[in-house]
DNA sequence: TAAATGTATATTGTCAACAATATTTATTTG
DNA sequence: CAAATAAATATTGTTGACAATATACATTTA
């Protein structure tokens, strides 16, 4: 096995601005900034300590990522998602890119795909029995995540950006009302189906993942 | 019937942020600024007599909606799209959210409604005579957006912004490729189906719409 | 001459001050 | 007192200057 000579790591060049982007939609994904408060320029800039002008960026990108909505010269607010819609339209629209991209790329899957996929599916067991609720919703973004990067396109991925932290967003507003144990299995039975490489089996267990997503639902009160 | 009372329309209140975002997309859909070209800041808020603030919100902003693509510390460039991912990825997604907009609004569309959309259609077969490219593109886009905003919902708008530019900059860009005179009569055969308010009919009729989105194009040689 | 190093220039990133707008509070006026 | 008006405050929008980074060019050095 020949040796690879030692290399620095490449510096992250990340601007203050990209900085900014993360932590406020961190923020927000945490619930520190609930659905319809207000968001200051000047209120988040002091406290991150910096100027307002990379603030206003991250608040430009974070608007189209549908996490804030702005209202010229009056204020720009956390958004509130209505459920219906991202049931009806975004989790949809992860399907379909899915579907598209475990298409193309089913042959790119190999051992150490399926062991990465495997540990999240057995990671999603363990935080349904600890209830760790947020871990959840992270483990099943990430599953999802981790088949969309097999394709490298620009398209696939500009798209899952526009969506999935709304999504991310939506479950952990409305994890309450899903059955956590549900997770795993619904995961791990959509992980078997593509280990198959079965494409009709495929289609059908997307399909039905979908339906999960939606049906998992109980709206006339919280589960818990 | 009641006479209202007259009022003053709104002044529209559009921060320099807006128009020049509205200004830099429209230059790139106008093929003003080429694909892969670069974009300078100072060079356009010269351009536009602006300072350099509102140039990179929008630079933020189309970044999002894919037209444009920045490398921190670096430069911004105009995206140069691929158009497989636009037909395999975006074009679905357009159709998607179509579906859905006329199943749950069926029973809103109304006399006055079909009426704008058989003028979209009409104005379809002049352009195509007349080698009107950019405006049949145009009216492709309108056709849809004006289903879409049957639906006033927060998602749908955002999902259809974030795609309807670049859909609209690949027809540009492939409109040499495609069959001009097909679009009238491929609309207004989606237009009949909807107007029947068959659901199963219209659903048929949406999903030709996509294959016929897909197969105009003649990859080997422009037709024109 | 070619590789490495240093310098100049262009461009993007950030900031702090100022302008425009919206909201709140105080004041007037019937 | 209630409605209308005016002043004060808070917040967003815009700007021009300065800092950090990258690129292009010139210089050194073997």
């Amino acid at each position: 096995m020949s040796q690879h000579p030692f290399m620095f790591k490449q510096q992250a060049n990340t601007s203050l601005r990209e900085k900014v982007t993360n932590d406020l939609r961190e923020a927000i994904l945490n619930g520190h900034l609930a659905p319809g408060s207000r968001v200051k320029e000047m209120e988040v800039a002091e406290q991150m300590g910096v100027s307002r002008g990379p603030i206003r960026e991250a608040i430009r990108q974070l608007e189209r990522e549908g996490l804030l909505i702005s209202y010229p010269y009056k204020e720009t607010v956390v958004a509130d998602l209505d459920a219906e819609e991202v049931r009806n339209i975004l989790i949809p629209i992860r399907h379909h890119i899915e579907w598209f991209v475990v298409q193309r790329y089913l042959h790119e899957m190999d051992q150490k795909f399926f062991a990465a996929m495997q540990a999240i599916v057995d990671e999603m067991r363990e935080a349904a029995l600890n209830g760790e609720n947020l871990r959840l919703v992270d483990l099943d973004i990430q599953f999802h995540q981790t088949i969309l990067e097999l394709a490298n396109e620009r398209t696939v991925l500009l798209t899952w950006q526009s969506i999935v932290n709304q999504i991310r967003l939506h479950f952990s507003k409305n994890l309450p009302y899903y059955q956590l144990d549900h997770f795993e299995k619904d995961h791990q039975e959509l992980l078997d189906a593509i280990r198959s490489k079965d494409l009709p089996k495929i289609q059908g267990a997307i399909a039905k993942h979908l339906d999960s997503d939606d049906n998992l639902l109980c709206f006339d009160r919280p589960l818990r």
